[in-house]
DNA sequence: AGCACGCCGACT
DNA sequence: GTCGGCGTGCTC
């Protein structure tokens, strides 16, 4: 319908993959990627506006005008929008619920308020200039290092994907540090994304000291909302040289970005698990081609996709072989094997007597368990009945600490049963462990050690954490006992012996990215022990010291483990051999969900009949997922998998189309892309 | 998604 | 007699 007044196209955080049409009489294309109040549906919501048109299809007397066009500050840069086109096509999600949630929340809220977001001073980090006055001398780079930096710094100026592969301590950070000095010294913005865990103080202060007079920002989603908005302000602008941030950073305007680096590139957190199911590495890469670029991607133990990458070509290998420290060797890794020797508690007497004569010399030890809590169930002693979350398949955890059993999957607590629910029976046995048990079990065994524990229940507190870490650098503490938070970034010269309690439920897991994903951490564990001159020693309890996770383990041969994953995904035909999307689907009521399944399933098996031969998608049945029932939803998942990803992302295209129209409302799905949990 | 409207069950 | 459960219609 034709109309005088300019009509603004808007995005908003609505999950329909259309925009809505608003009047607004001085629209013009500059307005595309700026920030718009709109009424809609009887309310003010914050969008984007995607496009200016003349006319517009909606009925006139259905057209509103928008309240405001928020024009104080700059639209979003139009890579940043196209970033959001390419995960709106790749990961099929809505353009408008990609493009407000990656916008600092307090934007949102002051162009709700329908006032200019406050003024933001530029100002340099305190640590930044604390230190500007100490001359601080780059060390120097070993051949391995140098190679790697040359490669880098030589690409600077176009896109490029580069592998940096170097063992726990061979010194890739080293590596970083030289190519963002490369990258500023062109006047460009470097990126660097880590991993959620490792984004902490200490880490910050590491690369402050290194570049004390740039101004360093920082994007995860812990930030107060102020200093979120500030430096994605200076980021922005351009003011900041540097922005080191969490998977969400990846959506940071940046006007002179010349350098994207992925550390720990394998990790888990840069795959969203809820929303929008974006990969931050991925999307890198994609950012990185698009602005021309180089991109590092950096491990010690690469997934096996970015391998995958690598042997295909369209990632370049950088190897990193030696230590940085000369005189630091590998640990020597050996098992006690749990089907001779008998572990109460959780702990071996080998065990104990290794941790026991290690802070005797005054060295520490870590014990490294992924299990939180003091034991995963609690079993009635005369008929074996467990507890077992009331929302949710999955057995309630005991956590002695606070007296109380506790969901880990929807976050339910309880106290302890006075009796069993089946027999009656009073008594209950911890069955398994977790930290606070292992924890209990060494105060026990070694009253005088000093011991803390690290994971998500004793580090909630801001700074806890930190106050851990740095007690261990001081030789505060002797013994540490933890989750996979211990596994990460920190470099402890005086830990000489790392204890893994039992792993072996995670390497015999349905999920086949499960073992991949041990064998990562494990290395990454093992990589604690004997950082400096002093030798190193990992014990491993287990009852499958055969596995090629562990024997991988112990070779301090990662490829080994590949190599022998591969084999296996080849002969199953999975990633990366294949490429996967899953259809997640959840209901309150399962039979909601199964036919929504059935329905879903059908639809797919006749969209890929319906193409020719070499495009072929196959559909799989569905399934419940890995935990069945999730905070009183029953939840299915079907997997589509193909050799061509243009196969695939053709019929998903399809599918979503008709699922989209069905009627299923009481049913809620979406679609994961590259999963990395099937 | 969020919200309103609308029609059927157990209770202040 | 109502409060409230969630089915479905719609949002420019």
């Amino acid at each position: 319908m034709a109309s005088e007044t300019p009509i603004l196209l808007v995005a908003l955080d609505v999950p329909l993959a259309k925009h809505f049409d608003f009047l607004c009489k001085d629209a013009s294309s500059d307005d595309i990627g700026r920030l718009v109040v709109v009424p809609f549906s009887g309310k003010q919501v914050v969008g984007i506006a995607v496009g200016v048109a003349h006319s517009s299809e909606v009925p006139s007397e259905k057209l509103r005008a928008v309240d405001l066009v928020q024009r104080a500050t700059p639209p979003l840069a139009s890579d940043i929008l196209a970033l959001v086109r390419f995960c709106e096509r790749y990961y099929h999600a809505p353009f408008g619920q990609i493009a407000i949630n990656i916008v600092p929340p307090l934007l949102r809220i002051a162009a709700r308020q329908l006032k200019p977001p406050r003024a933001t001073k530029p100002r340099r980090k305190t640590a930044t200039t604390a230190s500007a006055a100490v001359a601080f001398t780059a060390p120097t780079l070993n051949t391995d290092q140098q190679m790697a930096f040359d490669a880098i710094s030589g690409a600077l100026g176009s896109y490029s994907a580069w592998l940096l592969e170097g063992i726990t301590g061979s010194g890739k950070t080293e590596v970083y540090l030289h190519a963002i000095a490369a990258t500023l010294a062109r006047g460009q913005q470097a990126l660097v994304l880590v991993p959620e865990i490792n984004l902490t103080p200490q880490f910050m202060k590491h690369i402050v000291a290194r570049f004390p007079a740039q101004v360093i920002v920082t994007q995860h989603s812990g930030m107060a909302a102020g200093a979120r908005l500030v430096d994605w302000r200076l980021a922005e602008s351009g003011a900041a040289d540097i922005v080191v941030g969490t998977r969400l950073a990846i959506f940071t305007p940046m006007p002179k970005l010349g350098l994207i680096v992925v550390d720990e590139e394998h990790d888990a957190s840069f795959k969203q698990q809820e929303g929008v199911r974006y990969s931050a590495r991925d999307v890198a890469v994609f950012r990185a081609s698009t602005i021309g670029c180089p991109i590092v991607l950096g491990s010690a133990t690469p997934a096996i996709e970015t391998l995958d990458n690598v042997t295909r070509g369209r990632f370049k290998r950088l190897a990193l072989t030696q230590r940085a420290v000369a005189a630091a060797t590998l640990p020597r890794v050996e098992f006690i094997h749990l089907d001779s020797e008998k572990a109460p508690d959780g702990l071996t007497a080998t065990l104990l007597a290794a941790i026991d004569a290690t802070i005797k010399r005054g060295e520490q030890a870590m014990v490294f368990i992924n299990r939180r809590g003091y034991a995963p169930a609690l079993v009635c002693a005369a008929c074996g009945w467990m507890p077992e979350c009331r929302r949710c398949s999955a057995r309630m955890v005991f956590h002695r600490g606070i007296n109380k059993l506790r969901c880990h999957h929807c976050g339910a607590e309880t106290k302890p049963p006075k009796a069993c629910a089946d027999c009656h029976e009073t008594t209950f046995h911890p069955a398994g462990q977790g930290t606070e048990r292992i924890e209990a079990a060494l105060r026990e065994a070694l009253p005088t050690a000093r011991i803390a524990r690290v994971d998500r229940d004793a580090t909630r507190r801001k700074g806890s954490a930190a106050a851990i870490f740095d007690a261990t650098s001081a030789g505060a503490l002797d013994i540490l006992v933890g989750t996979q938070m211990l596994a990460k970034g920190h470099d402890f010269p005086n830990i000489t012996l790392v204890g893994v309690v039992n792993a072996d439920g995670a390497v015999f897991s349905a999920d086949f990215r499960a073992a991949e994903r041990m064998a990562q951490q494990l290395m990454q564990v093992a990589g604690r022990a004997g950082r400096s001159a002093l030798p190193g020693r990992v014990l491993v309890q287990t009852r499958h010291a055969d596995h090629p996770v562990y024997q991988a383990l112990q070779a301090h041969d990662y490829a080994r483990f590949v190599s022998a994953a591969l084999v296996e995904r080849q002969l199953m035909q999975l990633p990366p051999f294949t490429y996967l999307a899953l259809l997640r689907a959840e209901a309150k009521q399962a039979d909601k969900v199964n036919q929504f399944m059935r329905d879903a399933q059908h639809a797919a098996q006749r969209l890929s009949q319906s193409h020719a031969q070499a495009d072929a998608v196959r559909v799989w049945e569905p399934v419940a997922s890995t935990l069945e029932r999730k905070a009183g939803y029953t939840r299915r998942q079907l997997m589509l998998q193909s050799p061509r990803r243009t196969a695939l992302q053709t019929l998903l295209t399809a599918l979503i189309a008709e699922l989209r129209v069905s009627d299923n409302r009481s049913v809620k799905w979406v679609i994961d892309v590259d999963p990395i949990d099937v």
